[in-house]
DNA sequence: TAAATTGTAACTAACTAAGTTACATGAAAC
DNA sequence: GTTTCATGTAACTTAGTTAGTTACAATTTA
């Protein structure tokens, strides 16, 4: 798993659990997915499974599925469920007491604010319905969905 | 100078230059306002003078000066000037041939591209001179602009 | 009781970005 | 013209972050 790339890695985890809802993957397997290592997986949904959005079980024929449906999982929640924001440009003070900083913070976080609510108003309009959807359509015209690589 | 903040900090050098818009500043005075050193200074700003937003000139009483008036600078184009993306969310294909990860590939650059737009349009309204004034503001109230600490 | 699975702590390795040193280049002052 | 002061930039070092790995306890099912 490369850098920054954990809300695709797990978006695309995701879609692969929507598409066996029946079947509880291994994180063994949903490693495979994104060519990484089980501990790593189970690391990075720990947030999900506190969000509800999956559920995992030990033991024998455990693994992990979806919490809910996926036309009710929007990829709003599961980016806060990783714990990652989106805009991580820091305004943290250096330089208490300078006036001509404390007015770059403030205008910077007036601008963060507003942002983070557009891009998580855009984000929760998509579900993971929409991606499964989509893979689907690119399944019916082309008919593979290889890791061989 | 933290990590992530090369923005604001670059917004604190360009307040103080817009505050003395007769007098060159060095890489050191400037490099004393965000606590860090002229090398790293130069390098950060290195992308702004290409841009046209600041000039530096060598030699005796050189240094550094707004390239335009404070009006004339929005913080969209400093942000493009810095090099740095908004959203550094990684999208790059590490399963090639997976249609899945086409999937989710697609949607979120389509978000990715739409949410620059909207950031780059905001960021555009908001000019250095936005930021003086609102550091002239507190200076008027509070009357000290200290980098004591 | 054995096998399969998650949960998690602790450690290692790789990568990134800031900090530093060194020095060439250029401009002004004298 | 030589000295001084400044930027430009390459090369190296250091610190911090994150992914990867190992190890093992806890849990579940057959």
């Amino acid at each position: 798993m490369k850098r920054n790339s954990k809300l695709s890695s797990t978006l695309h985890i995701l879609v692969h659990m929507a598409e066996k809802p029946e079947q509880a993957l291994t994180s063994e397997q949903l490693a495979t997915f994104i060519h990484t290592n089980p501990v790593v997986v189970r690391r990075t949904i720990a947030g999900l499974r506190d969000a509800g959005i999956v559920t995992s079980s030990r033991g024998h024929g455990g693994g992990w599925l979806l919490g809910r449906a996926p036309e009710k999982i929007s990829l709003a929640e599961i980016s806060v469920a990783l714990g990652e924001t989106l805009l991580p440009f820091s305004t943290e003070p250096e330089s208490p007491g300078c006036l001509v900083e404390q007015a770059v913070i403030t205008v910077l976080d007036d601008f963060r604010i507003a942002a983070e609510r557009l891009l998580a108003e855009k984000l929760s309009r998509i579900t993971l319905a929409d991606l499964t959807a989509d893979f689907r359509r690119r399944f019916d015209l082309i008919g593979v969905s290889s890791h061989a690589v």
